[in-house]
DNA sequence: CGGGGATTTGACACATATCAAGAGCGGTGG
DNA sequence: CCACCGCTCTTGATATGTGTCAAATCCCCG
């Protein structure tokens, strides 16, 4: 089982690092240390100069091993701490009294989760582990705290809020003007420049989530995510094999954006 | 023209103002600082101790009134500034290359202004006033700079800030997962709840945007839209005259959500 | 009082949902 | 290593909600 290997891999890493730590070696190397986490590009000390970056070492006191499928936080649970995705992939999912639920969003490393609990102190969606994940904890007091004395921290807390907004807001525009296809090519376009951000390839990558659970967050039913797939392979512009997804042709995926009725 | 009455008595009121001001009168009284705004509660100093809430007196150099029709900021405009809604409606409006355009968000007074461009440096929509308006000018580096300072400020920025957040949630659901009847529903009980946290009529309202406005917002044509107030008011739900509303049943509108097809 | 945009309503088209059946794949146990 | 089981995915046939097109009415505003 490949995602037990990745874990046992990350255990191996944990312990190294414990190991490092105990022998007093060069802190500044230390995986969990955000001033040395391959992630800071994306992540909270991006954009900060490397003296600043440093100070959020204080912050992650802890990371967490999420297993797949288990739920990281529920709507409804105190907030105390957002999340940094080290490794893994999580999908948060928002549900109505009424018992229907809709995947609001996929993440990837790098990203921020636990964000919709700042307003209230609970949390309003639940979030799940879409493979074996860990997760830098980050007590949400002390990056207040922080705040006041690192430059550019609440700059970039607040970037990364925006960002929240704007991503949320893209996804509004597509469900509310967009038809199937486009809905469907522009969630390939948006998770292949986030997996190139993140220094993976833009044009081949595996999806960790169901045709179910894409259409839940595309605004449509499963049947129809599979039968534009389909289309999509058809015409040669996607190479669809299970959740093994190769872009062929980029810019015709951008094509179908805006193309009126097929 | 009832608008133009609107901003005559604005006008005068800042006059006013101002009057008071440069004879020395006292501060607090003045309609232009937060300490003493009617909107106290739902704007930015909501939940802050009236000290400071006080501070925040200096965050507010400028009010600037905007014409219905005219806009506010336009997407690509430099970001400087937040706005708080003093009096008045807005629209938000997204578009994207193809030039098809979304309304992304109604806004009334005690809301802000802008933040979709924290991140960025740059604003993302256009924001144009639906009726006469007023807002609040604030300096986004000033409010950084109080925020280290005035206890509480910071916190209730988040606040704010994850509002939207879960707002637009709450939007991504409704675009997601609903039908044509249950996001109408939705609207008008969201409005509804926003008039009466301002203390206006929770049942009676006026419309400031038109169908075709209602209906980008939700993903529907104007048409859809028209129907389904006619079709509200066929069952008793509401009494609709043109823009004017009036809730007659809040419980059967309710009912309308999560309710299977027709 | 006239004109133009907003709204309503009807007839029809079409995209996507729904229902249903079968195939493919991965994991498990003999 | 193979057979089996369950879940995910694909594909087809049909139903339906909403969009599209069109025309008439309404209402605000000049």
């Amino acid at each position: 089982m490949q995602a037990t290997a990745t874990v046992r891999a990350i255990e191996t890493g944990l312990r190294a690092t414990i190991a490092i730590r105990d022998i007093g070696s060069n802190v500044s190397r230390l995986p969990n240390l955000c001033s040395s986490c391959g992630l800071r590009e994306v992540c909270l000390p991006c954009g900060m100069r490397s003296e600043e970056a440093g100070k959020l070492d204080e912050l992650i006191y802890t990371r967490v091993r999420v297993k797949r499928g288990q739920v990281l936080y529920r709507a409804g649970d105190a907030f105390a701490s957002l999340y940094a995705i080290r490794s893994g992939f999580f999908k948060s999912v928002s549900s109505v009294e009424d018992g229907r639920e809709q995947v609001t969003g996929f993440h990837m490393p790098g990203e921020l989760l636990g964000i919709d609990a700042l307003g209230t102190d609970i949390h309003t969606r639940d979030t799940i582990a879409l493979e074996d994940s860990e997760v830098c904890v980050i007590p949400y007091a002390r990056l207040v705290e922080l705040s006041a004395s690192v430059e550019g921290l609440q700059r970039q807390f607040h970037r990364i809020l925006s960002r929240e907004i704007a991503g949320e807001h893209g996804i509004m525009m597509l469900l509310g003007t967009m038809r199937a296809e486009e809905r469907l090519a522009m969630f390939l376009l948006n998770l292949s420049q986030r997996f190139l951000a993140r220094g993976y390839s833009a044009t081949e990558f595996v999806l960790r989530m169901t045709r179910d659970e894409i259409g839940s967050y595309l605004g449509l039913k499963l049947e129809t995510v599979s039968r534009m797939f389909s289309r999509f392979q058809a015409e040669g512009l996607v190479e669809v094999s299970n959740r093994h997804i190769r872009i062929l042709d980029a810019t015709g995926l951008k094509g179908c954006l805006g193309r009126a009725t097929h």
